[in-house]
DNA sequence: AGGTCACTGTTTGCATACAATAGACGAACT
DNA sequence: AGTTCGTCTATTGTATGCAAACAGTGACCT
């Protein structure tokens, strides 16, 4: 992480090295640099980042809160693995929780229905770019894109709580498509029209079914390929 | 720590200093000795459970991630308030995470009745001692029982993804719980009643009915003890 | 041949030391 | 009197060093 000036590397507004390096193993994890199941040294991620091991460590923390390393105690961190087992695991969490967040960001449209909603037009946005040149993305920039949309259905709500857990849920699930990834498919995208209106309608029962609705269509288009190891 | 033999000091058993750190703080924050709004400063609290401040931020970040901090860079961490507001958000995740559980526990009652079901035993065992002897029980043990209770409810659905998150969140509504307390009320506990029989009975539909049943009596329960700071 | 034991390198756990920043206090200036 | 600036202290951020534990290797015994 050398000096290269980390975005407002002096004064005030820079962040804690934890969070860089966090936000990096993210990455890594993310794109398949580090695949599930390899083991971080802590001395190697150190060297690796240009930084000490105290920052490695604290980032270590945070990611075993949010799923994404399993830990053992003095054996070290692995990325954690998703077999099938697991998947239906978050898939089952995931119905829980998709329909309450679009359930209550279709209130919060209809309570705030005057003035502008910055959260919808950027989700529009983001589904004009994608079925405008569907072809110009790498299938990382893909995930990332879906991965924000869904972010900012949580964020809409306003309920902090929700946010807290849905988001690492959320890039859990980015994980998962990543590996598997049925991005391209323009069904993927389309359906998210379909949530989208029912949020900016400000119905919470139509929302909350398209949640659903589309939480069980993500659900039946991967789960084919993660057969092998049932539960 | 001193060398006080931590439960375990030598050889190869023994739970690194930042786990048993996050418990101890947990239990600090839970019984109220740390309020909400409190500062941590970590060189205190290295005095205090005689450690370094090396798995004091390891810890903070853990309860960080948990909720039961809010920490800003370089200004610090600080025991979570509850507000109303956040009281209702999580009331809101919950009344999504806790049928679920429920009806997941059923699934297991019904998939597995034929052998031995150590879950609702120690469930029923839990409510046994309770209602049996109401006044024996302090209020943080009264608190303790209850999240014992709720949390094997979550660890009996098998869902690792599930347990992960819904653990957390049980111990911040034993947090709120304590605050408002309602834990002598003997409705409060003749309605787990109902809840785990609906579980053991193996219907998922009928628990997830009584799960969900339960957090609204609850939040009914407690929701008048915290207006003033409504939303 | 198989298993057990000691030995050694690697890695994690913890402590200490130093650097940088935030916030408070006070002096000087207007 | 109020404001601004500098200084000083408490606290967080980061690095380094050392101890303990794990994992692999090979010798030795049975």
């Amino acid at each position: 992480m050398v000096p290269t000036t980390p975005a407002g590397s002096v004064g005030s507004a820079h962040l804690p090295l934890r969070d860089l390096v966090a936000t990096e193993l993210r990455r890594l994890i993310l794109d398949g640099t580090l695949p599930p199941g390899e083991r971080l040294i802590e001395d190697r991620l150190a060297e690796l980042l240009g930084v000490s091991r105290n920052p490695i460590r604290e980032a270590i923390r945070m990611l075993e809160a949010e799923g994404f390393l399993d830990v053992t105690a003095r054996r070290g961190s692995f990325v954690a693995t998703l077999d099938a087992s697991q998947a239906g695991d978050l898939f089952e969490v995931r119905l829980a929780l998709e329909p309450l967040g679009a359930r209550l960001a279709a209130r919060q449209a209809a309570d705030a229905s005057q003035n502008s909603q910055p959260h919808t037009s950027r989700m529009k946005q983001i589904l004009t770019d994608v079925q405008t040149s569907p072809t110009s993305y790498g299938l990382d920039t893909l995930a990332e894109m879906h991965t924000e949309m869904h972010s900012l259905i949580f964020e809409m709500t306003g309920n902090s709580y929700l946010i807290a857990m849905a988001i690492p849920m959320v890039k859990r699930g980015q994980w998962l498509l990543r590996q598997s990834a049925p991005l391209r498919e323009p069904d993927a995208w389309s359906e998210h029209h379909w949530l989208i209106a029912a949020i900016e309608s400000g119905d919470p029962e139509l929302a909350e079914a398209a949640g659903r609705h589309h939480v069980l269509s993500v659900r039946g288009r991967i789960q084919p390929r993660l057969d092998g190891a049932g539960r």
